[in-house]
Order: structure tokens, then sequence, then C-alpha cells
RNA sequence: UCCUCGGUAGCUCAAUGGCAGAGCAUCCGGCUGUUAACCGGAGGGUUGCUGGUUCGAGUCCAGCCCGAGGAGCCA
């Protein structure tokens, strides 16, 4: 009977056949130990030369790392192995054999293992990472979803920048046009609210800035949530929710891959709403008196928004910044217009931000006096402005990476092991 | 773009300006409970590239290439 190694408790005492991979073997002369993966764990094959006989026992003895191979044998219970389980082989069938698998059981540096990402992705870490990864984003999914938003993706290919600040990748469209890759489906996504009442996009953004850091890659992954007729606090409430839903679902259904990665759970069970919330002032504030060399008035740096987190063992809500360092289409908070109705969510232990976002500028005059202030060209903005010209309401949502949320909830040192195949400033293959 | 660090065997790393080394991987041999198994043996080198200093350069100097971390930048 085939079996997944994930199963393996089931079938405790039955005969099943495991079709996998050979991670490593050991040998002790007339036992091998074949530690096989199968794509939903790893198992240990106990094969004695006394079972299989002397043939089968040599070939075995030879067998490379990442051969491909099934195993059959009955389904042991034992304290000495990893899982708790065991096979004890009863016949091999080995299907291709791999000559010089270049990733040993032993040490590798990092360039090494990006140039052989296709191959890296085999590894327990990287498998347990990944798991996590797409338990992240069905999470997400299922949030969205069970509150009646509708997912609703804008497009990749846009015809300008969402803002004018930041840099695009540029790719050719057709004859004499260039389209560029998305930065957010923001804008569209606040269309689409009008049209739908609640909606996210969900999808891969480009950011063509030359950042080289551990929380940085050029395509990464983010979903935005965008309400109409929702203010700062509903926005501010959202986040918190899907935050605390993601962290729950990790911690409910893969235990066994945050063991492998190291992660300590109980940090992550702490993360329950409410999330506690500091005024950009109070941010500033909090900050001169730990003596950071911080200058009111501009933008957290990385080392502000560390040492803010750090703070708290929760993720912590930073709210009204200086209106003049966020985007234009930010709504100013009408009880001092010099802020802005936004909030950045920032995670614990040092992660920085992991969501961005705020209620929208729903009155036009204003808009148009922002895009004018922005210096952006009005006439590409006409169909955003058009819906402050037909029915505006109070809107708002924010972005949240996938990738850098992935990061936290593992506890990375770096994004790039949080996607299967990272793009980053200097790297493009595999 | 800037700052810092790095590039030596397939991999991870040693080597005061004086014979190019170790562990792992590979191959051969040994071992019936190994957990990155262990023990014995063998093969394996354009020291990133170009030039310079020197009796002599992996080592010092200059330029370049590649990578890592950070800064700037970044919803």
């Amino acid at each position: 009977m085939r079996a997944y190694i994930e199963d393996i408790a089931r079938h405790e005492g039955q005969e099943v056949t495991i079709h996998g991979w050979l991670h490593n073997r050991r040998s002790s002369g007339k036992i091998h130990f074949l530690i096989v993966r199968d794509g939903t764990g790893f198992i240990q094959a106990v094969m004695s030369k006394a079972a299989v006989g002397d043939e089968a026992f040599a070939r075995a003895d030879h067998l490379s790392q990442e051969s491909s191979l099934s195993v059959t044998g009955i389904v042991r219970a034992d304290a000495r192995a990893k899982g708790g389980y065991e096979i004890d082989v009863a016949r091999l069938e080995v299907h291709s054999e791999a000559h010089d698998y270049p990733i040993t059981p032993k040490e590798h540096g990092p360039d090494y293992l990006l140039d052989r990402r296709h191959l890296w992705i085999r590894s327990e870490r990287q498998t347990a990472i990944l798991r996590v990864r797409h338990e992240v984003i069905d999470a997400v999914r299922d949030f969205f979803n069970s509150r009646g938003f509708i997912l609703c993706d804008a497009p990749i290919f846009t015809p300008a920048a969402c803002e004018g600040t930041t840099t695009l990748f540029p790719v050719p469209y057709f004859e004499d046009h260039t389209a560029f890759l998305t930065q957010s489906g923001q804008l569209y996504n606040e269309a689409n609210a009008m049209a739908l009442g609640k909606v996210y996009c969900f999808g891969p953004t480009f950011r063509a800035e030359k950042s080289k850091t551990r929380r940085h890659l050029t395509e990464f992954w983010m979903v935005e949530p965008e309400m109409a007729y929702a203010d700062l606090d509903d926005v501010i409430a959202l986040a918190e929710g899907l935050i605390a839903s993601v962290v729950a679902r990790v911690l409910d259904t893969r235990k066994t891959e945050l063991e492998i990665l190291e992660r300590d759970a109980s940090t992550l069970e702490r993360i329950t709403p409410p999330f506690p919330r500091l005024t950009y002032d109070e941010a500033a504030a909090l900050l001169k008196e730990k003596g950071l060399p911080f200058q009111y008035g501009t933008d957290l740096g990385g080392t502000d928004e560390t040492v803010l987190s750090e703070q708290f063992d929760k993720p912590v809500c930073i709210t009204h910044y200086p209106a003049s360092v966020k985007a234009f289409y930010m709504k100013p908070d009408p009880r001092q217009p010099d802020k802005a109705l936004c909030v950045d969510v920032l995670a614990p232990e040092g992660y920085g931000e992991i969501i961005g976002g705020g209620q929208r500028l729903d009155d036009l005059d204003l808009l148009l006096q922002r895009i004018k202030e922005h210096d952006l060209p009005q006439e590409a903005f006409e169909w955003y402005l058009d819906l402050r010209r037909y029915g505006s309401v109070p809107h708002g949502g924010f972005g949240m990476g996938i990738e850098r949320c992935v990061s936290w909830i593992c506890k990375l040192e770096h994004v790039r092991e949080t996607i299967p195949y990272p793009r980053m400033l200097y790297r493009l293959y595999p």
C-alpha cells in the first residue's frame, strides 16, 4: 500500500511503500540506515543484510544522495527515531541514481545555495519554510473569504507609477509603448471596493529599488484588502485580526515545521489582539528617550523600527505619520491636518514593517491638490479621480508583505528563504 | 551609489613574506542501531582576474570582477 511519510503513524504495523528520494545514508557493515524523503517528510528506513539478502544489500551500499527510490516494508514505532517511526525495509527499488549531488550534508554558503536554489528547496529546513509559507497564504485567503471579501486582482502590467517616487521595472509593451510591473494594487483596489464593497487582491509585486538588505526582494507577494465605508480604526482592527488569525493557523497546523526551524512557539502564542498602538509623535518621543538620533518629521529608519518593535512582545501599530512622508492618497487627520490617517504594523523581534496602510483621501479637490504637489501627471490619474467624482465614500485598506510575515513567523535571518525563487538586486538565477 | 567584510580542493575553512593544509564530499576497505555516524587508506589546486614590489607573494600594493552584510532608498 502506498503511504506518505506525514501519515506514517496511521500505518503502524502495516507494510507500506514510500516513493521518494534518498536524503542521506549511514551504514554499519550489515545494517544500512537510509534517510528517505518523499516531499511530505523524512523517515529512516532500516535495511539489514539478513532481511534483504547480500545482493540487494550491496546495491544499497553505493546508493548516492538524492537518488530516487521506493522502499517497501513494515512501519514500526521506535523511540530512537526522529519522527517516532521507522520502516524495516523488505524491498528497495531504485528509479534513477543521482551522481555527485552538490548539496552535501555539511555547511554551504548562501551564494552557493542560492545558485542551486532549485535543489536547495529539497532540504528539510527549506521544505519546512515553504510549508509555513503555504499555510500563511492559505490562512490569509480563508481570513478574507470568510469575512465576505471578494478576491478582485489588480493588473500586473500598469500604465504608470502608482506613485511618482518609487522605481519601477519597465517592460516593452507592443509598438512604442512601455508598461511597468505593478508595485501595488492599491489604486485599482479602491475602484474595486467601490464596486464590490470589501475586496482584496493578492499577487506578485515588483520594486526596482537597489535595496540590499535582509528585508528586501525585487519580486515579492503582497495581499491588499480594501473596504468601502471604513475609517482608520476599521483598518487597524482588520490588520490585527489578519495577523492573529494567520499566526494561530500556523501554530495549529505547522508545529512540526516550527520545531524543525527551532522557532519558539510560545512567543507566537502571545500574538492576540489588541496590539499596542503608538502615534508617530509617541514613537518619536520613545526613540528620543532611547537616545536614538531620530529626526522628528522624517520617516522611521530600519534601526528605529527595530528598536520600537523590541519594546513590545506583540506587533505594534504606528499611526499618524507626518503627511509629508506618506503617499499622496493618504487622508489627512481632520484634527491635525499635517498628520495622515495611516498605520504601519511592525512585527516583533526586530522584523520591522509587515503591514502599511490607512484611510484614503476621499475629497476630490484635496486629491487634485496632492497630485499637483507630488508633481504627478493628472491625466494618468483621471480614472482614479472618477472614484471621487461619482459617489466618493470614506474607505481604507492595507498591504501585507507575505515574505516578511513568513520570515518573522519562522524567525529567519533573511527573507530570501521564504520564497521558492528569490529575486534580488544581483540575483535572477535560477 | 556609498561603507564594511570576504573570494584558497566539489563544499566549509586554515596557512608570521619561505614545501599548498584539514574536515566533509568522492573512490577503496572495516563495522548489526547509526542520528551532519564512526575507523583506516587513496585521488583531488591556474589560491577570483590583471599588473606591480620582492631573492621569493595565497600573504604586501594598485586596478578590476564577483558575493555577503549594512546605509541610502523602500506603502
